[in-house]
DNA sequence: TTCAGATATTTTGTATACAAAAACCTCATT
DNA sequence: AATGAGGTTTTTGTATACAAAATATCTGAA
């Protein structure tokens, strides 16, 4: 995205910050888990200054909860902020799906493709882990295609929470893979308000399933 | 908003992001500007360790352009950049008036309409800078409104990117502020479709104004 | 045992120290 | 005047030191 500057490779906050969210998409950080500084700092071989910073650029993600005073935990996300986020995502999606699908090269669509590639690999092993970090790959790529990078950026952020607070509760993977496949050929033939709408479908399916697990338990 | 742990309040990292961010907003400090890290740290009473973690958040909010081993500038936008930041508001503050209009209880109501009343004030002073303090105290009551925090902290940092790169650039105030009122009405009178429409609107208003402009000179 | 209070340990938030990078001079040379 | 080599000053990024808050551990009484 930006590599104007990146070229030198020092920038220990960022790294911390990649790394953190790394572990969290992964699931080797859970949803609550609290973070100590020096341990984490020890693990990743920065000091603690560099890794403050990373927490408040996470704090602003959303990803972990800062407390003042008790320290950083994972961002455990409560059903109401769960349904926000889902709406968020209900007004951002699908206008980068029809962007991406209006300006989509060669190149971009061999990207989404090997993406979706991926993704079918993952469902089929049925690893829900892997599932999730494919399902997110998936997503970034459409956002990046779009062009606007503060949407990919923003989306990027949202996605990872919750994708990273789903516990064997998303939809059924092979209706998502075949969402993910339309979606694929809508882009890739530019028919860009079938992209935004199948987009649309996608993510408030997703939304609707979610909320009535929420509905069984809450 | 989230009252819970503020009880104390030590935390020089967001008391330092609170007081930049207010600095931004009202032109003190400007789009390009280099922020020194001993000065500002000095002006703010605090030391470098919790500026650099506000820096951090703001860089996230694309406040600030942080570029390793040269140091923290005002975030300067692009044309485009400044496009795509009006197509997400496009997408984000109707959804924002429309939950707002849904959900606004009477108290509520008052508070926007004071937010309203400070806008024609400053309007009508003619005070520039004033009128965007308050157009996005007016926008972010509005945002507040819906209910959904997420949403609020997205459109907060967002609304506060464009207002303070706006120089001049804006709509006719008092187009605004009749927008305004009109969609004060549409919130108050809970007719929550119409208040959608109004915000997209006024925002699809401001984004062509701009996009004028940048045609005319670029 | 269980619990309250006191004491010790850990952990946080912040300031500061220090090395390395960048910016800024100075001034000789063209 | 413009250029650039050399050294000096500033500024950054990071580690570390330290005080204060939070947490854990211990102790003795009921």
């Amino acid at each position: 995205m930006d590599t104007k500057y990146r070229v030198r490779q020092t920038d220990l906050a960022e790294h911390a910050y990649e790394l953190i969210k790394e572990l969290i998409l992964t699931n080797r950080l859970v949803s609550g888990q609290k973070l100590n500084q020096e341990k984490l700092a020890e693990e990743l071989g920065v000091s603690r200054t560099p890794l403050l910073s990373a927490f408040h650029k996470l704090e602003k993600e959303m990803l972990v909860d800062l407390v003042p005073r008790r320290g950083a935990f994972v961002k455990k996300l409560s059903d109401k902020e769960f349904e926000d986020l889902y709406d968020v995502r209900l007004s951002l999606e699908p206008l980068g799906a029809r962007q991406a699908a209006r300006f989509a090269v060669q190149e971009d669509v061999l990207e989404l493709t090997a993406r979706l590639h991926d993704f079918r690999e993952a469902v089929e092993k049925g690893a829900a882990s892997l599932i999730r970090a494919e399902d997110y790959r998936f997503h970034m790529t459409v956002m990046r295609m779009s062009g606007n990078d503060l949407l990919y950026r923003m989306i990027s952020s949202f996605s990872i929470i919750i994708m990273s607070n789903l516990e064997g509760l998303n939809k059924e993977p092979r209706q998502s893979l075949e969402e993910h496949v339309r979606l694929t050929d809508a882009i890739s033939g530019h028919t860009d308000a079938e992209a935004e709408r199948i987009m649309y479908d996608h993510i408030l399916g997703a939304k609707e399933h979610l909320m009535m697990k929420h509905a069984v338990r809450g």
